[in-house]
DNA sequence: CATTTATTTTTACATCTGTTAAAGTTACTA
DNA sequence: TAGTAACTTTAACAGATGTAAAAATAAATG
């Protein structure tokens, strides 16, 4: 086990945590970026770039992270390790806190970030015990394994199922809380099937049909919205 | 609510929680018995002196604690609210640990410690609620409610006990890792029944009877060993 | 391709929290 | 009650981590 995680301060942790998101969605990890996430997802309020790159130059000085000045950082495989750790603390306390405590899917993220640098290997490993050994949390992203694997269940985003085509919802963003509430209510949560009934050009609205035959409905819904949500779909 | 706990340095909310649990135990808090307890409480390492100091005049400038220099500290009104909801944090983890997690005695204290800062007001009703309002921790310790108040059910030190009175084990002490473990073999435990045999004087062994009569048996303890339980007498 | 604009890094400095060592206070003892 | 031992506080300073503003670099534009 590596566990070099709590060494660490905490936002440095939470900093190789934001590479690796960043990355499962291919973006590019630069100061300013992560300047931006740690503000809004981390509770400390306002933060300077200066901060970032002091981070950055941190990690890099300890073997964390590749640092290019003025170009941005990567992981290296040891700052993956760290980074995939933490990121299986916080989905699994994720869907703790979802089944066992009733939290809603727009509150949980929250709860885990403070609660994912608090406990133990001890505690973590009988998280997984209790909870069955989930392989994805409730937002529907991957919990990796004690090695680090996660399983990639393919999805695409549901701005780019086409017209007719049925599919269930597999993830659903989960660093936007608002959204989260509205993706709740409209029932675009992981689970739940959907069928593209039509798409506007130039980003346009899509309407899509959500839910069971008898109880769901039809709704239109902005890029964005439909951005947020990847779906698999069904075979037909 | 309070819940000034938030805005205070983790050691600060500790060093209050620990003046609280040596004034339930009728002890003075002086500098080198706090600084002894964070060292051994907290992970910390070693700690000195002047930083005690140090803590004791931040928390008297913001009206936690009177400090009377050189003799100590006592805890004001405010300075006992934020107190009591750290150690209502601290008991209603252990409980959910212990109990829906299955660790040990010795085990949940260090677990509860780190935790106990990590969670949120939210958190804190949700456990309350999944565990059904409890209001003893797995050590027998009160859990303060909300407002702070504890239900103060009467015991008295196992060494204190008469000879032939019988009785049932209400606490043990939660500070001792080692010391718990020893308990737990023994059986001596909270909800266990004992029947006091003998006292040797002059702070000499004791004789015990510990369990249900066919599954019970006698055991010979020590004073500093009885001195860590706390009975209350079936009444005859 | 020179210049402007945006971004990142460096520098100088502030704050918080800890340490060690000296000085101060209290309590014990002969 | 003077002297000493034990404990506590103060003073000087160190390291970690933050900021603001200046300097450096990269990217965009006429």
């Amino acid at each position: 086990m590596t566990t070099e995680l709590r060494d660490l301060p905490v936002r440095a942790v939470d900093c190789l945590k934001y590479i690796y998101k960043m990355r499962e969605r291919g973006e590019k990890v630069t100061t300013s970026a992560m300047r931006e996430l740690l503000e809004t997802q981390e509770q400390s309020g306002q933060l300077s770039d200066a901060a970032v790159t002091q981070l950055f130059k941190l990690l890099a000085k300890e073997g964390f992270v590749e640092h290019t000045p003025y170009r941005g950082v990567e992981l290296t495989p040891r700052g993956e390790a760290v980074a995939a750790e933490s990121v299986r603390h916080h989905r699994l306390l994720e869907l703790f806190l979802a089944r066992q405590l009733g939290y809603s899917l727009d509150e949980v993220d929250a709860e885990a970030e403070k609660l994912e640098h608090a406990i133990s290997e001890s505690f973590e490993d009988r998280l997984d015990t209790l909870l069955g050994h989930p392989v994805v949390d409730p937002h529907g992203d991957p919990i990796p394994n004690k090695a680090g694997e996660v399983i990639d269940e393919p999805s695409l985003p549901l701005t780019q199922l086409e017209p007719g085509r049925e599919a269930v919802v597999r993830r659903v963003s989960d660093d936007n809380a608002e959204m989260l509430r509205y993706l709740t209510q409209l029932g675009l949560v992981p689970g739940t099937r959907v069928q593209m009934r039509g798409r506007e050009p130039f980003e346009g609205p899509l309407r899509v049909f959500i839910g069971e035959d008898a109880g769901g409905q039809e709704r239109v819904i902005g890029v964005q919205v439909a951005g947020s949500v990847r779906v698999a779909p069904t075979t037909r």
